[in-house]
DNA sequence: CTGAAAGCGCTTACAG
DNA sequence: CTGAAAGCGCTTACAG
């Protein structure tokens, strides 16, 4: 009933109210929050129905000093799609809210770049960092963060060194499905944008369409692959010269979204209708892929997912690291789906093409 | 030099370590880091030594628990742009990282499912709620917030009532600003595509278009303005039947980023070089602005600056809220600024198109 | 300008 | 299954 008056005069229901309200000790209302199995279910009932009554809520702050188990994770991004990065900011949330974590923010132009922001982290207390790409596939910032003794976790990571902890989709193994499913749709002369070269998921989303283009008896040729950098002005260019092949492509697979868009604009700009008389595909599902129109055929990364599975794995990490137990670096990997929304469709001329109209 | 071994045999520096390598009392370390002035410079200076030398950083949690002033704060969103939404959460992040904030978040379906969110929040001990649009201006969820007893801040209301804080630009001087603009170039005949009508910010921009029009002696024609909904897709439909009537415009205005990325993409489905022979303008300076190609001129929100001032705003007011003092509700204007990328230029046929060729 | 004491709200480690 | 004691790391409120 009587709430206590803080020092500073606030007004805030303790866990010693509830106890008092009851008529246990405070140790037993601790128990039942924390849902330990030793109590008696009868004590549990009254308990909990007090906590509704005066409207109880644990003061953070004083349970993390006492379990001295809070954390502070810092996420460190550059060049970041924002598309992505808010994906992956609402997933990393998501988890952090649950564990009561707080979130610290440090942008770095590239893996140069690093070390100050690192610093700038390791001063604001912060006990762990996420690492979003092209960071996440550095082995400088690995090797910095390693020798700061900084516990962290790569996002999306390429090609995940086995000794490090990353949460990724298998690139390879989704724009290989990608590209079986363009040639389900009868597609044969097929072009791809490659995506910037300083980060690996290009190499491998490359290669996985190459070698399903080859498995499939197809030739992928040089004027049908052009280099992009993961923007849409250099989907749109790279899509100019694609188009103006002799040989034109049914499909265009661009390595990721915004590149992809921008080959819509330049199809649009050219006359061609997307996908009647052109598909084109793109990869990550971010935003732009549903913003645009029409909106694009690609594949999902689980941003939102390999996030807070990247929070949960640095908290642990971060937990072994303080106990002085060793942690064994783990490797995730999450699905993909393949997404397909209006702007693929069978190539003209194929059977399938001609049931359509049928 | 003894590092204090805590209870579950973590290794920590604390205050008393410090005091104890400078030969003074907790309470005056607690001092000096705290800034605080009644200390003599020359232990100050010992004790900021030994701060670094021991590499000692605070514990939040305890001064939290000490101070009472801890807080958390949730952010309640709908229908998100998630440009728009990336850069609020980038800015609020940046002020809860230096404030020891922690960050919820929620999201809801528009005002109506605004409730549950809400009480979520309160559940997850919440101090406090920061409204992004629509949501920041709905009377609806702010009743509900104040029957809650709530504090809350709005950010980019569009039509903040009196008697709640919120952080926001003036939508029609900058929509007034940008027609300006437009008319400089020697633009007459200009289009008008409408935002959301479930947003007053549509609606002001609308009125500071139609208002600079008028002072100039211009006529809005109706068939030159076009209902959008703030998607590309809108702004792709819109722009179709814009440059469809007799009376082409040469510029179309679009109340933001997505559908004047959107009209560019008609006109260049139209065959029409944007900004040669037409020239399109957004609002708000989201990641699509600069993206797409040509790059939108357009205004910029400081939506990043916004947010962290709304977060000040919020953690003042949850602190009056906690003393029982009275505070009064804040309403700050920003400044917004016109930018000028590639997508706007003289009007055809004006003297200045005509210098340019000189 | 400096310090000893008490307290913030919770949990760990024991004891029963 | 339950509780009394001590402690987490810091600050407030006093006293000198």
């Amino acid at each position: 009933m009587a709430r206590k008056v803080g020092r500073r005069g606030g007004n805030i229901v303790t866990i010693h109210d509830v106890a008092r309200h009851v008529g246990v000790s405070p140790m037993t209302v601790s128990r039942v929050i924390n849902g330990e199995k030793n109590v008696r279910e009868e004590t549990r009932a009254k308990v909990l129905a007090s906590v509704e009554a005066l409207k109880y809520s644990p003061n953070l702050a004083a349970r993390s000093l006492a379990t001295q188990d809070q954390a502070r994770i810092g996420l460190m991004y550059s060049n970041p799609s924002v598309a992505f990065l808010s994906e992956l900011l609402l997933g990393i949330l998501e988890e952090t809210s649950q564990a009561g974590t707080q979130l610290l923010i440090e942008s770095c132009d590239g893996p140069e770049g690093a070390s100050v922001a690192l610093e700038r982290l390791k001063h604001s207390g912060c006990d762990g960092v996420i690492l979003s790409p092209p960071l996440s596939d550095s082995t400088r910032v690995a090797k910095i963060l390693k020798d700061m003794g900084m516990p962290f976790v790569g996002v999306a990571a390429a090609r995940p060194a086995t000794d490090i902890c990353s949460v990724s989709i298998d690139d390879f193994k989704a724009a290989y499905a990608m590209t079986r499913r363009l040639i389900e749709l009868g597609h044969r002369t097929i072009a791809f944008i490659k995506g910037h070269p300083n980060q690996y998921a290009s190499q491998l989303r490359y290669e996985g369409f190459e070698s399903t283009m080859e498995r499939a008896g197809l030739t992928v040729e040089p004027q049908l692959v052009a280099q992009g950098y993961f923007t849409y002005r250099s989907g749109f260019d790279a899509a100019e010269r694609l188009l103006n092949q002799k040989n034109r492509p049914t499909a265009i697979f661009a390595s990721n979204d915004d590149m992809a868009a921008g080959a819509v604009a330049t199809a649009h700009r050219l006359g061609l209708e997307v996908p009647e008389q052109l598909t084109v595909v793109g990869f990550d599902d971010t935003a732009m892929a549903s913003s645009v129109w029409p909106e694009l055929t690609t594949v999902r990364q689980p941003i939102s997912d390999m996030a807070s599975m990247s929070v949960r794995l640095l908290l642990d990490q971060i937990r072994a690291h303080r106990a002085g137990r060793p942690f064994e670096a783990v490797r995730e990997v999450r699905d993909f789906a393949l997404i397909e929304r209006q702007s693929s469709d069978v190539a003209l001329g194929t059977p399938e093409a001609g049931e359509k109209d049928a």
